[in-house]
RNA sequence: AUGCCCGUAGCUCAACUGGAUAGAGCGCUGGUUUCCGGAGCCAGUAAUUCCGGUUCAACUCCGGACGGGCAUACCA
């Protein structure tokens, strides 16, 4: 609550005093936490706004606002002055800072939840992987990226649903079938060759060793279906190892193959209401969405000649189906190589009456491999993958998940495996988590006196102040997280924490001190330990008490 | 060829979406008075790819050049 609530404030003050100028617009001014080379609390940039329309020396606007400000925020701000360009400087009363760093321990790991949320309904969709293999380091961006942004957003008091799409039918899985098929026939000792277009990877001959050994003939054998069941099996259990879960697993088969009393599928359905509208028309034999009139480049097709849908005609009902669920806002996560897609998906749903933005699409920048400087392909169809599993084994889920979360999701990101396995002992991750350890440390031989009193007056060094200022300003880096879609933002503030946390613990010892001030300090520390773990938490990130 | 994303220190990335003297980690150099965990701390080193434009203010927006990635199916 470092600024949200002092923007809310500052903004009765400065749109009155722009009535007062002359002006009847909104002053679109911004609050934000200096640079770390400015020794000042929050900066403010109304006085260049308002000078610039009003055509003054913004200094002069600033020494009025500044007069202004100091009075009404008297319980607040304790100073304000002018900088720079005509900056105003906010300095905080340390009432303030006590009663945030109050609410902190008293709220824990509720703290910055937002109580006047709407509760807005929003589903955030990820991974969502194909059940023909198992998840791949790419994957593993995704899954990061999704989870955590859902945790934020659920946090901070949104109904969040997290969910998984699976694409359960179609050609994929035939072949994927037949893949498994083959496979068995071979091990059984038949010479057939292998399918031109099959799954290679070395988890189809694993399931068909598996389907060997329990004696299974393959007659009795639905090879499609055990295939999709041991994959999927696979998958759940990988994303469990990185700390992801979901709320809801929908199933592609639900709007593609289940029929209504008239024998109509959802996608039957979509397609005929596209075409009642006009938004989808009959050429070639195959039936086309209009999709150029909402900003696609070209028309795309819905059903081919053959009669068969298209992947887009399933994905159309699918959304549709999201928003009939009720919810307002729908963000997906897709790679970066699906960004084609977000144009006709976007044209779609406003086709089915949503606005634009009910639909957020995310695009994660694709993870290049390298291994030894040799660039590794990906491919789940040549077999030369990464999986997930794999780097987890080598680095761990929490380094895993801290160093996908690291980058903004639009920065491509390398991810060389020897320089993962050597990070394994340097990751950013084990900063942030020695914090934690470090107070549970202390809490350990603290033995607690309730006779004391508690004095935050005593906290008055500037360590100990820069500490409780970043740990305040937790709620505004998670509205960062909420307003740009991308949990980086809280990586970043967890790792310059740990930093401010170090300092501190090296110029003020906390035990061995008068009594009044190791009480005061350790209290300090409890906010420490309940923002550090509450945040790295919101990554998927564990915070051990002990390392 | 066209479209989208990216280009910041030797390396990997930040910079609160237009704000002040561009920050971290790793690397490198030097230091750290027996004490709460040295997985730490302190000091030093080094960067916005290039050229124009917009304005009080540009890593951020616009135009162009160069470089990297991805995408351009009646594929899923």
């Amino acid at each position: 609550m470092l600024k949200v609530n002092i923007e809310q404030q500052l903004k009765v003050i400065i749109n009155e005093f722009s009535v007062s100028k002359g002006l009847n617009e909104d002053i679109l001014f911004t609050v934000e936490i200096p640079p770390k080379n400015i020794n000042a609390d929050l900066a403010l940039n109304a006085a260049m706004i308002i000078a610039k329309k009003i055509k003054t020396n913004p200094r002069i606007i600033a020494k009025e606002l500044i007069d202004i400000i100091t009075i009404k925020l008297a319980l607040v701000i304790k100073t304000a002055e002018i900088a720079g360009a005509g900056f105003i400087n906010l300095y905080f009363t340390d009432t303030f800072l006590q009663k945030e760093l109050e609410r902190i321990l008293e709220e824990k790991d509720h703290y910055a939840k937002q109580e006047n949320f709407n509760k807005e309904k929003i589903m955030v969709e990820f991974v969502s992987a194909n059940p023909t293999g198992p998840l791949h380091i790419g994957h593993g961006r995704g899954a990061a990226i999704g989870d955590s942004l859902a945790r934020i957003l659920k946090h901070l008091g949104y109904n969040v649903v997290k969910e998984y799409y699976l694409n359960d039918v179609g050609n994929q899985m035939n072949i994927l079938g037949q893949s498994t098929e083959t496979r068995y026939k071979q091990l059984k000792g038949e010479n057939i060759p292998f399918l031109e277009n099959g799954y290679q990877g070395d988890y189809i001959k694993d399931i068909a060793k598996d389907l060997i050994n329990e004696g299974k003939n393959a007659e009795e054998i639905n090879f499609k279906e055990e295939s999709h069941k041991r994959i999927l099996e696979t998958i759940k259990k990988d994303l469990n190892l990185f700390a992801v879960s979901f709320d809801s697993w929908f199933s592609e088969s639900k709007i593609a193959e289940e029929k209504d009393v008239n024998g109509k599928t959802e996608v039957d359905k979509v397609c005929d209401y596209l075409q009642s509208k006009n938004y989808a028309y009959q050429k070639d034999d195959a039936l086309w969405l209009s999709s150029t009139n909402y900003g696609d480049d070209k028309d795309r097709v819905l059903k081919r000649s053959d009669g068969r849908y298209t992947y887009l005609a399933s994905d159309v009902a699918y959304h549709k189906n999201k928003y009939e669920r009720g919810f307002t806002k729908v963000i997906n996560l897709w790679g970066a190589d699906h960004h084609g897609y977000v144009a006709r998906i976007n044209a779609a749903i406003q086709m089915l009456g949503q606005k634009k933005g009910a639909l957020k699409v995310i695009l994660y920048q694709l993870v290049s491999l390298v291994r030894n400087g040799e660039p590794v392909a990906m491919s789940t169809r040549s077999g030369e993958f990464i999986p997930l599993q794999e780097v987890l084994a080598e680095v761990g889920s929490d380094a895993c998940r801290f160093f996908f979360l690291l980058r903004a999701p639009d920065s491509q990101l390398e991810f060389d495996l020897e320089l993962a396995k050597k990070q394994s002992s340097e990751n950013p991750v084990f900063y942030v988590q020695y914090v934690n350890a470090r107070c549970h440390s202390i809490f350990k031989d603290y033995k607690e006196d309730n006779n004391i009193p508690l004095d935050f007056n005593l906290l008055n060094s500037k360590e100990e102040r820069d500490l409780i200022k970043k740990l305040i300003s937790f709620e505004d880096v998670l509205l960062i997280c909420d307003k740009t879609m991308s949990p980086h933002h809280l990586t970043t503030y967890l790792t310059e924490t740990a930093d401010i946390y170090h300092r501190f613990y090296e110029k003020c010892r906390v035990l061995g001190n008068e009594d009044k001030l190791t009480k005061a300090r350790i209290e300090l520390l409890k906010a420490v330990s309940i923002i550090i773990t509450k945040g790295l938490d919101l990554l998927g990130v564990s915070s051990p008490e002990k390392m």
